[in-house]
DNA sequence: GAGCACTGC
């Protein structure tokens, strides 16, 4: 079974080719057992970052606006394209992605529409094997080609040429000439070239097809058609030429000749140019931690304060930030900027005229901080040092230097809108730009205005510090170097076809002939981490004693904790770790001896629709900002090398510089409410650094007035005030406030903490799948609904006093649940705060759902005739999620909790609801006909009927 | 009958 298993993933490949600017194109070619699917090349294009903007970002400027034919139909046509398009990823996705022993799911229709045009593709007298092989070939040539393509016009006609093109594609390649016309006229795009065949394809001169694909032929032949007794005998054999090709070829490669007889086969050895190297920053003398022999810890801690990078700029500082208000600092990590310029202040003697704060994007950046910085000052943590993070407030009265969360300052501002108790706030990480640093910004930029006591400082990266100086009006910029060792960066020398297996390969060649160091590879999710374990477990186990023992490493945030620990583990003497990690390793944890790193280039990335409310997670291409921190990675405790599994064109015509902001690709209604009660009521002239799409501003306000937490006039009601109170999602806090009015308060925040946890309750480890499900469908009884069946899991948790072992033998997270109990005790103080009584009624399930229709109104879904849902406003077809405890029961109308893309469009966390619920919880929002079923169609069930027709 | 990068309040 995991022989077949194995045979399966590696015959999914992947081409993943940077075309233009920001945008990615994605060929995979699916081969699954059946013909049928082997041929097809299914062209994918993943929304780059550029375009998510686009979603949400009307951008007039780019067609012309006097021209409303096109503009309207460029509308429509865009949602077509979309359409097309999601139903391109999830057609991938279903081919490649789960990489199950499964037939990729398709319809009937797409089915035979994929035969046909697998037939279309395919030439008779060539076996389909070949043939894919050769499309693989075509597609790297082309690719090659397109590098200098401009455009994805031509892509497009190239791809379909040949092929009839569904109704779908024809509107989009209309829509996409249509563009590609308007940005001749617009642009200078001369370099637009017709693509050919490469000559060794044309009609008659197919040369040694045999030999060329040799490897890749040997590599995909049926393991049941020849080699009965070892289906593996062929691959190991193969893998083990691989390997020491990869070492032969490794760094040494003559270019011209590898140009010259060029042979093109799967997961050849992958060569690699050393284009560039990030300097270390480093003072000579000062490189080692000096550890003189000091009499009092306290004092070694002193003199060790004295070599940090930033000590000889101490007085510089402090004379800065005395003449200016605010000052931009670039700090290079390892500089001792988080630790030092706190402290700085506090004897320059800032500390007399109040706190000075410096906020983390992270807990336990703020807790460790906070931690060596009282160690420094010989104080105990929380008395003059402290920290604030949720759940946790380390601080006392005497607390002077104060570092906490940026979120938490942003809710400190709630209660302090001048933050009158600081005199410095410094904002460090700036350059990471989440939500509420760029929040905190605006705010921070507004009081600074009229208090000009206070001090500003921004600590960024060095790529975007202009950007933060221009920002904070021409704020002079100070630089500290850091203490960092040189990294190696090497780029492939052509575009790589499956950054899957080039990291396999890669991670094999550093281990056979780089010296002794840790790898760190970056992939971008659970499920690849997974797969990359699998696969080099299998190829080092064929190796035997020839090679130094791998230790594979996997390391993702929902990875249990004891299971984590592993990565820190030291390497024993002689062997090698490699660590698979996600985006995880990129800042929020730091591994020591990792001395190689390889970046494949990707990382998931959530971006938010507005129009249509849903939310997707998808594979990007990181920024450059990104590469160079996971290059960095390799660095930090010696000189270090970076491979990436890209080209040097690829990084710099490519890559953006910058990731999107969050604050340009999320829900904004809670950043609204928060605003709003700030007394901000000009939105969309507020001072955002980046400003948010206004179109998700329209939806975050629209969203908020049904929610009747502002009024017409987009000021703050009672109930907006209340549940801005709230650390939660504004329609979470809604269900609470409504709570009351069904006396199940307590019930409603033991559901709200539990939805907030996210979906990392339920535990399916990949063999116990049935006892997991079973264990899991106990608290489903009934049909009752998902958030039923959490509040009944957390309240069985509840009885039997919060005990780890219930959780194992039930299949649940104690981490998460853990976490739930913190956020339901702190909910449980915040109702007492807006003054909702604690009431219980745990029979009345009808009130539970009500309080719960009052948040989630809008995501109403009414069961069609074919089996799928249509929500009720806005309308689109939506499924219920398989792991929902209602999956099978389909009830007629259901409230879901949250819309994700993945291959289809599901609703996760499902309840039934009443209609006529609708009409008179949101007598604002749903009118009668719509909850009333037309004619056509049959009327619900029960009592609703009556009342609905009167 | 599917599959969830990472934070944070």
């Amino acid at each position: 079974m995991l022989m077949m298993k194995m045979m399966i993933i590696t015959k999914f490949r992947v081409v993943v080719k940077f075309l233009r600017k920001g945008k990615l194109v994605f060929a995979r070619s699916a081969l699954g057992r059946k013909e049928k699917a082997v041929t097809l090349n299914i062209l994918l294009q993943a929304p780059s970052t550029k375009e998510n903007e686009r979603h949400v970002r009307r951008r007039t400027s780019d067609v012309d606006n006097d021209d409303d034919d096109i503009e309207s139909e460029e509308a429509m046509l865009r949602d077509q394209e979309e359409r097309a398009q999601l139903e391109r990823n999830i057609r991938e996705r279903d081919a490649a992605g789960t990489r199950k022993l499964t037939e990729p799911k398709l319809s009937k229709k797409d089915e035979e529409e994929m035969i046909r045009r697998s037939k279309a593709l395919e030439d008779d007298d060539t076996s389909s094997l070949r043939k894919v092989s050769r499309q693989v070939y075509l597609q790297k040539r082309r690719d090659q080609k397109l590098l200098e393509i401009r455009d994805d016009i031509i892509d497009h006609e190239y791809i379909f040429e040949g092929v009839k093109l569904t109704e779908a594609e024809e509107r989009e390649l209309r829509y996409k000439k249509k563009i590609y016309e308007l940005a001749k006229e617009h642009l200078d795009v001369d370099d637009i070239s017709e693509y050919k065949m490469p000559e060794a394809y044309d009609q008659d001169g197919v040369v040694n097809q045999e030999k060329r694909f040799a490897a890749a032929i040997q590599r995909y032949r049926d393991p049941g058609a020849g080699d009965k007794m070892n289906p593996f005998a062929e691959q190991e054999a193969w893998e083990e030429h691989q390997i020491g090709k990869a070492t032969l070829k490794f760094g040494s490669k003559d270019k011209k000749q590898a140009a010259d007889d060029y042979q093109y086969v799967f997961e050849d050895g992958i060569d690699f140019i050393k284009e560039s190297v990030m300097d270390g920053i480093q003072d000579e003398d000062a490189m080692p931690p000096e550890s003189p022999g000091a009499s009092s810890a306290k004092s070694m801690l002193q003199d060790e304060r004295k070599t940090l990078p930033i000590y000889p700029y101490r007085e510089e500082l402090l004379q800065a930030i005395n003449d200016h208000q605010v000052i931009v600092i670039v700090g290079e990590t390892g500089s001792g900027k988080t630790t030092q310029i706190p402290q700085y202040l506090h004897e320059a003697g800032y500390t007399k005229r109040g706190k000075v704060g410096c906020t983390q994007p992270r807990r336990v950046a703020a807790m460790s901080v906070s931690a060596r910085v009282a160690q420094e000052m010989g104080v105990k943590l929380g008395h003059e040092v402290g920290y604030s993070i949720r759940f946790e407030d380390c601080t006392s009265e005497k607390t002077v230097l104060k570092y906490m969360t940026d979120g938490m300052l942003l809710r400190e501002f709630l209660g302090e809108p001048d933050l009158a108790s600081y005199s410095v706030v410094m904002v460090d990480e700036a350059h990471e730009r989440t939500l509420s640093t760029d929040i905190l910004f605006g705010l921070v930029k507004d009081i600074a205005r009229f208090r000009k006591d206070l001090k500003l400082l921004i600590s960024s990266a060095t790529l975007d510090a202009e950007k933060f100086s221009d920002y904070f009006d021409s704020a002079p910029i100070f630089k500290i170097p850091g203490r960092r060792y040189p990294v190696d960066i090497h780029f492939t020398t052509a575009p790589e076809a499956d950054y899957i297996d080039a990291a396999i390969v890669t991670v094999l060649q550093i281990h056979v002939i780089q010296p002794p160091g840790d790898i760190l590879v970056f992939l971008t999710g659970q499920e690849e981490i997974e797969t990359v374990d699998e696969i080099l477990k299998h190829r080092t186990r064929g190796l035997g004693t020839k090679i130094a023992e791998l230790i594979i490493c996997p390391i993702y945030a929902n990875l249990p904790t004891e299971l984590q620990a592993k990565i820190f583990e030291p390497t024993p003497e002689g062997a090698r770790k490699v660590v698979l990690a996600t985006n995880i390793a990129e800042t929020s944890l730091t591994i020591d001896g990792i001395k190689y790193v390889v970046d494949p280039g990707f990382c998931k990335i959530k971006s938010y629709n507005p129009r249509t409310g849903m939310e997707s997670l998808l594979v990007n291409p990181i920024s450059k900002a990104s590469a160079m921190q996971r290059a960095g990675r390799s660095g930090r405790t010696g000189p270090g090398k970076c491979f990436r599994l890209y080209t040097a064109y690829n990084y710099h015509h490519d890559l953006e510089d910058n990731t999107v902001p969050e604050i340009q690709r999320t829900n904004l209604a809670n950043v609204v409410l928060t605003l709003k009660s700030l007394g901000i009521h000009d939105l969309v002239n507020f001072d955002f650094m980046d400003p948010p799409p206004s179109e998700a501003l329209l939806k975050a306000l629209e969203q908020l007035f049904a929610l009747s937490a502002l009024n017409s006039r987009g000021e703050l009601t009672k109930v907006g005030r209340r549940m801005a109170e709230f650390p939660l999602d504004p329609m979470l806090s809604k269900m609470i406030v409504a709570s009351e009015k069904y006396k199940c308060s307590e019930e409603v925040i033991s559901i709200a903490a539990m939805l907030s946890v996210g979906n990392s309750i339920f535990y399916r480890p990949k063999d116990k799948q049935v006892h997991a499900d079973n264990a899991r469908k106990n608290f489903h009884s009934g049909f009752v609904g998902d958030h039923i069946a959490l509040l009944n899991v957390y309240n069985c948790w509840k009885e039997t006093d919060f005990s780890t072992q219930w959780c194992y033998e039930n299949y649940i997270q104690v981490r998460s649940m853990k976490r739930a109990r913190d956020i339901r005790d702190q909910l449980e103080g915040l109702l007492e705060r807006v003054e909702i009584e604690p009431t219980s009624n745990p029979g009345d399930l009808d009130a539970i759902k009500k309080a719960i229709t009052s948040g989630f109104f809008h995501h109403s879904a009414k069961l069609q005739k074919s089996g799928a849902y249509r929500t009720v406003k806005n309308p689109q077809t939506v499924h219920i999620h398989p792991s929902s405890g209602l999956a099978e029961y389909h009830p007629r109308w259901v409230i879901y909790h949250e819309l994700v893309l993945t291959t289809k469009e599901y609703m996760r966390q499902v309840i039934e609801l009443k209609p006529d619920w609708l009409v008179e919880i949101a007598p604002h929002y749903y009118q009668l006909k719509d909850v009333e079923d037309s004619g056509t169609k049959k009327l619900p069930r029960g009592e609703g009927r009556a009342e609905m027709t009167q």
